[in-house]
DNA sequence: TTGTGTTTTATTGCCTCC
DNA sequence: GGAGGCAATAAAACACAA
């Protein structure tokens, strides 16, 4: 509320009332009172009746349809006022070109507002579309990390039944580990270097397997070094199955030794590979979102 | 009619630019 | 230093439900 000083004049007022002096249009309004808001009207008649010699309170005025929207339109064109343009619309509109001005900062400050929310609108919109994304691939990566965790525990379960304690192998791997494993028995009773080459050759006989099935796999998996005792060339988590290659070095030159080097080099990738595809959409690791 | 929430008009204080 | 912009705020005007 503006505290308007008895000793202004009347005319004064214009800068303070937007509709006085009342335009033709206004008088034939009938909220109003003769072209005067009701208030104003009452204000007047109080200016004119009190003689307090304070001063008297002038209520603000909402300007017309007709201004809102002249207004409206100039601010479409341009939301930054010029002082030529803000004397000109202040005429054509009967207001003041302080008012003009007030009128001008107050929709720049709607419109910055009503600008957040549609940027905050949009931004929301692409991160409900990224998070429905990332928990589809979320949900995905679940499913197959069960299924790898169903896969593996039916692995152990028929090494198991078949008495062998090798985990998380391939059949092929199982197979090589179970002549590795029993090469190692043999080799405490039997000191030869070839002790699990000669095993692994009874046992292929004993089994009746195909030789060229498990060998075909084998220097897959292998890449070519299966000659050496037939074992390398896959991974082996198991940590006996490492120290026992260390007292076979001891006996045998550096051939344990570099059997173990591969088994870990195998195991280190075989290792990464399941880890990292495994954790490549870690639910613990939060989708990074560039805007 | 009245209480309440929203919108609009206007003020104030601070900051930047010329 | 003055003009103008902006953020924060006050307060009148308005809308609307109870």
């Amino acid at each position: 509320m503006k505290r308007f000083s008895r000793s202004d004049s009347l005319d004064s007022l214009g800068t303070l009332i937007p509709n006085y002096p009342p335009k033709e249009e206004d008088k034939h309004n009938k909220k109003n009172n003769g072209g005067y808001s009701k208030e104003f009207q009452t204000m007047l008649d109080s200016y004119d009746q009190e003689d307090c010699g304070e001063e008297i309170l002038v209520k603000k005025r909402r300007l017309s349809s007709h201004q809102v929207k002249a207004l409206e339109m100039s601010f479409e064109v341009e939301n930054k006022l010029e002082p030529e343009r803000k004397v000109k619309l202040a005429a054509e509109l009967g207001l003041e070109p302080r008012q003009v001005a007030i009128w001008f900062q107050n929709r720049r400050a709607r419109w910055k507002t009503k600008q957040l929310e549609r940027d905050y609108s949009v931004l929301k919109a692409d991160y409900d579309a990224l998070k429905h994304n990332y928990d589809g691939l979320d949900r995905q990566n679940k499913a197959l990390a069960d299924q790898l965790k169903d896969l593996k525990a039916k692995l152990c379960r028929d090494n198991a039944e078949s008495g062998q304690s090798v985990k998380e192998e391939s059949p092929i791997s199982v197979y090589k580990s179970s002549v590795v494993e029993q090469s190692r028995d043999q080799d405490l009773s039997d000191n030869g270097d070839n002790a699990g080459l000669d095993l692994y050759k009874n046992l292929k006989s004993k089994d009746g397997s195909s030789d060229s099935d498990s060998n075909g796999a084998m220097k897959e998996e292998s890449n070519g070094n299966e000659s050496s005792l037939g074992y390398n060339g896959h991974s082996l988590s198991s940590n006996s199955m490492m120290n026992w290659f260390q007292p076979s070095d001891s006996r045998s030159g550096n051939k344990g030794y570099h059997h173990q080097t591969q088994f870990g080099r195998m195991e280190e990738q075989s290792l990464f590979s399941t880890e990292e595809s495994c954790n490549f959409f870690s639910v613990d690791q939060a989708p990074s979102l560039h805007w």
